[in-house]
This record gives C-alpha cells, structure tokens and sequence, in this order.
DNA sequence: ATGCTGACAGGAG
DNA sequence: ACTCCTGCCAGCA
C-alpha cells in the first residue's frame, strides 16, 4: 500500500468504529447514507446503533462527512449534537440535498447507492 | 465482570 | 402513518 493509505491506518481507529469511518468518508458530496445501510454493509445489518454511537464520536480530525448520515426516515439528528439540526441540514443544503415538504429529506433522491443505481 | 446507554431498525397493533 | 416493544453491540461507570 502507498504511504497515504498507511497515514490513514494509522489516523483511522481499528476495529468496527474504524470501518464506520472509512464508508461514511466515501459518501459522495449531495448523497447521504443510513445507518442500517452502513451497518449492512459492515455485514452487521443488527448493528446500526453501534454505527451512530461511532459517529457521535466521530474524530473531527479525520474529516469525516458525519452530516451526511441519517436515519432511515431521513429525519436528521436531534438537537442536542451537531449544534442543532438547523446546522446539519444547512451542511446538506449546501451539498445540494434535496429536502420533503415535512421537512425530511427526499431519500428517494439522495440516498447513495454504491452498488449502482 | 455487570448493567446501562444510545445520532437505529423492523415488526406488531 | 404513528406508537410501542424488542433486538443489537461497543463503550463506560
């Protein structure tokens, strides 16, 4: 492997936080993924609480785009983290995510799909 | 070691 | 569509 990829060996945790990170730094700009998708994906589909306890814990250094994940009803974080909701749908708002009238987001549209469409 | 917690999800009523 | 209940599993006291 290159040096920048064992630079992000080093940086990313081991273990199952790490490989929360790792997918959700693939999110693709305007896309945003859940966490039972990123849990499936870890071939852990019971896991998704564990997959949002990682991002709350989500190490700013890493850049990490922890906006970008969201329940399945695409209802975002309450307002106790992020500093408010009001901040993380601005991030996506930005990034071209597309909201519902009721305020969720339109995951018909935005969810990302890695394996294709 | 034991028990509680949580940025979730799926099924039942 | 909504609420309630249960399963999940890594950290932390």
């Amino acid at each position: 492997m290159g040096r920048s990829e064992k630079a992000l060996e080093l940086v990313y945790p081991a273990g199952f936080f790490g490989e929360v990170y790792r997918i959700a730094a693939g999110i693709p700009t305007g896309k945003v993924a859940t966490y039972g998708q990123i849990a499936a994906m870890l071939a852990s589909p019971r896991s998704a609480r564990v997959v949002g306890w990682a991002m709350r814990a989500c190490p700013e250094g890493l850049n990490i785009p922890c906006h970008r994940v969201v329940n399945k009803a695409g209802e975002l974080a309450p307002d106790h983290v992020f500093g408010g909701a009001e901040v993380q749908r601005a991030y996506l708002l930005a990034e071209g995510v597309t909201f519902l009238d009721d305020g969720r987001i339109d995951m018909k549209r935005c969810m990302w799909m890695p394996s294709g469409a």
